[in-house]
DNA sequence: CCTTATTCAGTGACAAGGTCACAGAACTTG
DNA sequence: CAAGTTCTGTGACCTTGTCACTGAATAAGG
């Protein structure tokens, strides 16, 4: 017996009627994990589907010569579609999820997950319209790697990782893992970007003195 | 009334009951299309599931300064699914997907789409996986794109064009559309092949005449 | 508290790839 | 065959990535 109705977090699932989703608490688990957990990657593939109740989970690729660059965001209320991706997939890849908060996940059985599916409109939407919108994240990622400039996808994240606030705790390796660049070219943009007056930086923190200016360079494409 | 039955050709539906397979036949539609044709873009978000009966589709993104890259190609017997994304988008994108032969493919009303899903696991299952597959593809190309070589990708390129073949019929412009890169470095890297004894060049034609070679700096990496 | 590691950021030189402008070669069309 | 179009080659220059190394800021240990 689980103690939370996460049934209620999901669009795929609100929806439901209530036999439905009471036999859902029943076979699901829910499992807490610290921050920096890896949710999925090349050596540790889930059996499982899942869901995201709390917290937000980075999908990111990793080069060979340790380079980094990050695919999207699982946020709460989602499901991570990678993770059925790589159960079904026999070709290599090097996407890894890893917890970027404490987490709560919900565990969804694969036979249970099948039989939602089948039964549930509701739920089969659900699952599609996250399949469509990873696939479209990617496009994005596809077309900002391929075409975009770096200062242009710097001042974009920055006000991303930024949110509501002026701060960001990071490292300049950390936000070139973002991008999937060097940490020198991070470097150099954001110096320059700092005498420009749009920002202030201290070892492992940025302030952004300039939003509106960064906004309009973010959007300068 | 169809004159031929596609049920047999694809992995989702070959191995489905007669009456179902006959119902199937009733519903969709079967269309043939031009090489060049565009299957769906930006402007042009079909309204059924498209399933590939024969030939190939190139599906590629366009960047706002002219470059192109391929993300993908289908080939006879998949389904594609970034129709099925496209639909449910709201955001942007710039995906097309354009008729690299003459094509004949299957038009399924979402509706059958749909009731096939739920009924039938097989079919389900097929469609998961076609997902998966694409996930995997454009992991690649983010991989490629962000962390490769310029001659390595343009060497496995080369020998992905010709097949089984040692000759290529495209200009330079288009190689460097199937990558996502400029002309001009397409021309300098094919200049240096040729000057290596790999390839013979002659307008809008390139001979492979080296394929191991090719083929080790394929794998460089 | 000071010393010593360790992590983080800055920098210059160079390589690789992308952009621009233009020239000439090879096909096509009238 | 002449004129136009498409394709390829090339040099100069800019942006981005790589390498090697430096010093600054912080953390850890005595």
């Amino acid at each position: 017996m689980n103690a939370i109705d996460w049934t209620e977090r999901f669009k795929g699932t609100m929806a439901l009627p209530r036999p439905v989703r009471d036999r859902l608490l029943n076979v699901a688990l829910i499992r807490d994990h610290k921050k920096g957990y890896q949710v999925f990657g090349p050596e540790n593939v889930p059996d499982s589907l899942i869901f995201l109740y709390d917290g937000t989970i980075r999908v990111s690729q990793t080069s060979g010569n340790g380079r980094d660059i990050v695919l999207y965001r699982v946020d709460a209320g989602e499901s991570c579609v990678l993770t059925t991706a790589c159960m079904l997939a026999e070709e290599a890849y090097n996407a890894e999820g890893i917890a970027e908060s404490d987490i709560k996940v919900v565990v969804l059985p694969k036979m249970s997950f099948d039989r939602l599916v089948a039964e549930e409109p509701a739920f089969r939407s659900f699952v599609f319209a996250t399949y469509s919108r990873r696939l479209i994240d990617l496009l994005r990622v596809v077309d900002d790697v391929a075409f975009g400039r770096i200062d242009v996808r710097l001042a974009e994240r920055l006000l991303v990782l930024a949110g509501g606030d002026r701060e960001i705790a990071a490292t300049h390796q950390e936000i070139a893992s973002e991008l999937g660049t060097a940490r020198e070219v991070i470097s150099r943009v954001l110096h320059d970007f700092q005498e420009r007056g749009l920002i202030v930086q201290s070892r492992g923190r940025i302030t952004l003195s300039a939003k509106p200016a960064l906004r309009a360079i973010a959007e300068s494409d």
